[in-house]
DNA sequence: TATCAACACGAAATCGTTTTCGAAAGCTGG
DNA sequence: CCAGCTTTCGAAAACGATTTCGTGTTGATA
């Protein structure tokens, strides 16, 4: 019951003509007379025949597929870029491989080895945690030097020359800052994760910056350095308890909505007594009660201008040695959590 | 500066020996002398050589890829089935294709069209809404006939004889059903979409049934059919008002977020006057304000489960013409949501 | 009738591997 | 000294497609 694909060699031999012929009336190759590639062309319709992937990628030296490598995948905004990727990716005809590095340098190594062999025709990647902890980017260069395209979206580094995609995350948090100004907030506060990651980094000297722009005076213990990506609910209980700040802006979704829960259990009213901004515009900013306003950082489109660059350099034949760094501007969407 | 991949033919004529010879010692074959072996293999070592998996790939008719068509990716029960697909398949040296159908019939056909031409060697799939409304699976059929092992999760149908993996729906919401009496519920809603949805038929069987079992009367005008798989927050606005529940079960996390809300503003207390079950235990369940009672799906296991039931397929040798469906269970995680 | 272009097709190389089947050497023993 | 064995290696086919470069046939032309 098993019909097995069928193939070129198939077709020609059934047809007692070449396999040659069999290509090329299948491309509809002036060479072939009318009648003979009718014939072909109908026993290859009513057998289905599909050319076979593999052997056109090895010909070609071009698979038609990327390789998206991303630290976690059940995380609002990686999926979104993701869903970007593939959106555009669809269009030209390429295909998706998505490797999770699990914020682990070795499984970023890992996976890209495997995936540059052959695998794939151009990279799109976000930076580990681990990685960017290590501070070790060969297995990028490596890449690179062998001639695949890579594109760096939003953990980026400037150790690799390649494309990148950000948005300005330092001006999201100085938005996001001066808005609370403006409301009259006084001590506002900042939950972030350590510096190594490019983007808390850059979230931080926004966020410092509005303060100065605006003569508020910085205070270093209204700075929470969260010690790891995991929620830790009693780090976040002190420090609003302790700090008492009358608004907060965090580098991630969580962070705000956890901070939101501590709060109100603590009979503050949101956002009277407090209030607070997140990072990264995802279901739950909309969702929660109240719901959080955040600074949106735009993932599909960012997956789609990503795909768009990597496709662009694969396909240009020219080595070109330009490298271009896209900003996309964040956004503020603003709900409940602070004054209307 | 491009150092280019190197292959056994640049091997071969660097050292002059013959391509199969360069092959042999790079497996340590014991036909070649330890000599040559050593020479081989230091040289390969030094220029960091690779095999080209696409040539493996097209020699073995195996290309160590799965793929993986889901009808949406920013969905956090999808996610959580890729990360463990993805997860249980890098254990084995797999990795995974990951095509969205977009709830739409032919996307989910060309899809698996483009993917079953060589570049998997099986399938991990949900359907999309669009094919279970068409009721249309020759796609499906096609690809179980050409011998390409296939695995349907969650999103399933019986028109298909392959592996499959859900979760028991019917015995979910029997279980949110029957809590919900036990606290004293009368008037118990279900918020639902069409029937041709697989799970959401089973599930609305389950309310059903513990309905029935308990001696509730069913109210026909208690089941709200929501035409899409969109959120319309005024037919829920609507059917909260009219229908004087004081509980009600959702088949998804969204409409008793969004449900949950409504009846706030409407005065209503969560739980005293109205109680919330949700399927699908993701983030927002989590976090939303109550915290949402709920069913975890089990999605990471879900996507271990159909991993390792399709790579066994895949690496069996012999064409066993046996399929089984595996049920899990559902978990009805407690919160804030219901009455404790 | 010899020449040549146009037409229709096939042989073979190629992509990078793996693997089967020989086939040269060198060695042993009678 | 030679049959026969081991050791060590290479040639070639194969996976499935594309593409270059023939080559044989026809018909038209000089």
């Amino acid at each position: 019951m098993l019909k097995k694909k069928i193939t070129l060699k198939h077709i020609a031999r059934e047809l007692e003509v070449s396999i040659s012929t069999v290509s090329k009336a299948l491309k509809n190759s002036e060479e072939i007379s009318r009648e003979t590639k009718e014939k072909i062309q109908a026993f290859a319709k009513l057998y289905n025949y599909k050319p076979n992937n593999i052997a056109i990628s090895l010909k070609n030296k071009r698979t038609k597929n990327i390789g998206v490598v991303i630290p976690d995948i059940v995380h609002h905004f990686f999926t979104t870029v993701v869903r970007g990727v593939e959106k555009y990716a669809n269009t030209k005809g390429y295909n998706v491989i998505v490797c999770l590095s699990d914020e682990s340098f070795d499984k970023e190594v890992i996976n890209m080895e495997l995936l540059a062999n052959g695998s794939i025709d151009g990279f799109i990647m976000s930076l580990s945690s681990g990685t960017q902890k290590e501070n070790d980017y060969n297995h990028l260069k490596e890449v690179t030097e062998q001639g695949i395209p890579l594109v760096l979206f939003d953990r980026i580094t400037n150790e690799v020359e390649c494309d990148k995609v950000i948005i300005d995350d330092a001006m999201g948090a100085y938005l996001a800052t001066k808005k609370l100004i403006e409301q009259g907030r006084k001590r506002i506060g900042l939950i972030t994760t350590h510096d190594y990651l490019s983007v808390s980094k850059a979230r931080t000297t926004g966020y410092q910056k509005a303060l100065k722009e605006f003569g508020v005076s910085e205070q270093q213990d209204l700075i929470l350095k969260m010690p790891s990506m995991e929620m830790d609910g009693q780090l976040i209980e002190n420090f609003i308890k302790n700090s008492k700040v009358d608004a907060i802006l965090t580098v991630n979704e969580i962070f705000s909505i956890y901070g939101m829960q501590v709060a109100q259990d603590l009979g503050l009213k949101i956002p009277d007594d407090i209030s607070f901004i997140g990072f990264t515009d995802g279901l739950l900013s909309k969702y929660a009660n109240p719901s959080l306003t955040s600074i949106a950082q735009h993932g599909e489109r960012m997956g789609e201008i990503s795909a768009e660059m990597l496709i662009q350099k694969i396909e240009s034949e020219e080595e070109e040695e330009t490298y271009q760094t896209k900003i996309l501007e964040p956004t503020l969407i603003e709900r409940n959590s602070t004054i209307n």
